[in-house]
RNA sequence: GGCCCCGUGGUGUAACGGUUAGCACGCCAGGUUUUCAACCUGGAAGCGCGGGUUCGACUCCCGCCGGGGCUACCA
């Protein structure tokens, strides 16, 4: 728990209504930068009024989300759900004052009401006669409110075209807007940052903040999030989800990295930002006003930049749970896999690539045949009945993954010099080895996936492609 | 429909009343290379449109067009 060097206090409230989305996401994460930043403080507050859509199997997988994606907070998760005293306790000043008021109008009624006075007015409605009905706030005829934004500058919405709108239902429990005022006002929030959609909610939000008589947040309304087509991001546009991203193999780190960008830039041309950085420069006036795209190719680009640059022991244990998923917990060789993690590292983008490519020095390998058919030429024997001669040459004292005698380097040495003896091209005699051995055309350097693999296994490898050469 | 927000290459961003409009991803070509990735070099690609204001506008103003949000006794 951070000790506040500051009075800034922000919030980050999502509804429970499914998994934490990019753009939650990205909104999550900017609060937190605001607060590292500022050495203020973090607050999560579950917004689970909706008790339709709201389920603990949601908040929980939100709250793992935001564990995993490594954004904590200093106080919460606090259910708004939990707080119906403190609302009833506001809906009561509110309609003891009179700045609120029981209306029997149904929804049919307000649009009758709308027909009769133009659609850019909003209903006025009067208290019913019998105290029955919801309870709507009086919203002034004149006049604009105003919000104040840190991104937008200043916003003006005309009173009249909103509705005298309902803070509470007719049993008394609140709503969304009603209870997000109270929520901040009692939590001593300072400062707002959320999702553009709420940006016209916020004059209802500030009127609810008048009636009570208490100073209102500073409010910083960050753009949304769209999918490639233009469209605002949703489940549908792919890996939309963190639990998706984290499935996907995308390390939290570059997640953070990327997701910050996305609406927001440190003023100079860097791109690659560690999370202190992003910590220092931050700052959420900074903030853009057009919407971004999740362009998940650039993730993908920017998540091999964080894996190529993991120290390796960290690079296996990330690596490690993927494989164990693919392998549904089958023991693997051990010093193989360490290998195999080595020579990999260059290659992946995201850790659900790594297994494709090391699989190869676990099991059998799976003939591609179109990679077959591409490389098993007419040389293809001579070739390998030479690779065997020369791999046999190959002193190994123990046969392991780079065993000793038998390393990178060494058999390096014993292959490198064909390509000049047989006359043939490197990928002559190079490529012919990868398939034997890997089935595909794909794989870690040719030395270090036959080092990886061990003299035994590469020869009888090769001789089982012999054979199957011998009998094309 | 009403209220509100936004509009720099395909994508994310930078600059700004006067620059050859910068950077990154992606794309294309070439190089390197044992494949892929990485890396190096080069290239195509942008200020939504129309009016103003100004010596000068991507930048300021207006209109339009396009995209988005809100408009529930949802959040």
């Amino acid at each position: 728990m951070s000790t506040s060097e500051s009075d800034l206090r922000v919030r980050f409230a999502p509804s429970p209504t499914g998994a934490l989305h990019i753009g939650g996401a990205r909104t999550a994460l900017y609060n937190w930068l605001a607060a590292r930043h500022s050495g203020g403080e973090l607050v999560l507050r579950i917004e689970d009024t909706d008790l339709e859509r709201s389920t603990p199997e949601n908040v929980g997988q939100i709250l793992d989300a935001l564990r995993w994606l490594g954004l904590d907070w200093d106080e919460g998760p606090i259910s708004q759900v939990g707080r119906a005293e403190a609302h009833s306790a506001a809906l009561e000043q509110l309609l003891e004052s009179g700045a609120a008021y029981r209306d029997s109008a149904t929804a049919d009624d307000v649009k009758a009401w709308k027909a009769e006075h133009g659609v850019d007015r909003g209903y006025r409605g009067s208290p019913s006669a019998d105290g029955v009905g919801a309870v709507r706030l009086r919203v002034p005829d004149d006049g604009d409110t105003v919000v104040d934004d840190l991104i937008r500058g200043e916003v003006r919405f005309p009173n009249r075209s909103y509705d005298d709108f309902v803070i509470a239902r007719g049993d008394g429990s609140v709503l969304y807007n009603f209870a997000v005022a109270v929520d901040d006002a009692d939590m001593g929030i300072t400062e707002v940052i959320r999702g553009d959609d709420h940006l016209s909610n916020t004059p209802k939000q500030l009127l609810v903040f008048e009636a009570l008589g208490t100073d209102p947040p500073r409010y910083a309304h960050v753009p949304l999030l769209h999918g490639p087509d233009g469209k605002k991001l949703s489940k549908r546009h792919g890996a939309a989800s963190v639990q998706e991203l984290r499935d996907a193999g995308y390390l939290p780190e570059a997640i953070r990295n990327y997701i910050a960008l996305l609406g927001w830039g440190p003023g100079d041309d860097e791109t690659l930002l560690s999370t202190e950085d992003l910590v220092s420069r931050f700052r959420p006036e900074d903030v853009g006003k057009s919407s971004a795209v999740f362009d998940e190719k650039k993730l993908r680009w920017m998540n091999g930049r964080y894996m190529r640059d993991m120290p390796l022991d960290e690079y296996r244990t990330a690596v490690r749970a993927f494989v164990e998923a693919e392998t549904s917990g089958r023991p693997l060789n051990e010093s193989r896999f360490e290998f195999g993690c080595e020579i990999v590292q260059e290659k992946a983008q995201t850790l659900q690539e790594v297994w494709p490519l090391i699989r190869f020095l676990f099991e059998p390998p799976v003939q591609d045949e179109k990679a077959w058919r591409k490389v098993m030429k007419a040389d293809a024997d001579r070739v390998l009945t030479e690779v065997e001669a020369a791999l046999f040459e190959v002193a190994a004292s123990e046969d392991g993954p780079n065993a000793d005698g038998f390393t990178s380097v060494a058999v390096e040495t014993a292959l490198e010099p064909l390509p000049e003896k047989l006359e043939l091209g490197a990928g002559k005699v190079f490529q012919p080895i990868r398939v034997a051995i890997t089935g595909t055309t794909i794989s870690p350097g040719i030395f270090e996936s036959v080092a990886a693999l061990g003299r035994e296994e590469t020869l009888a490898r090769i001789e089982i492609a012999r054979l199957k050469l011998s009998s094309d």
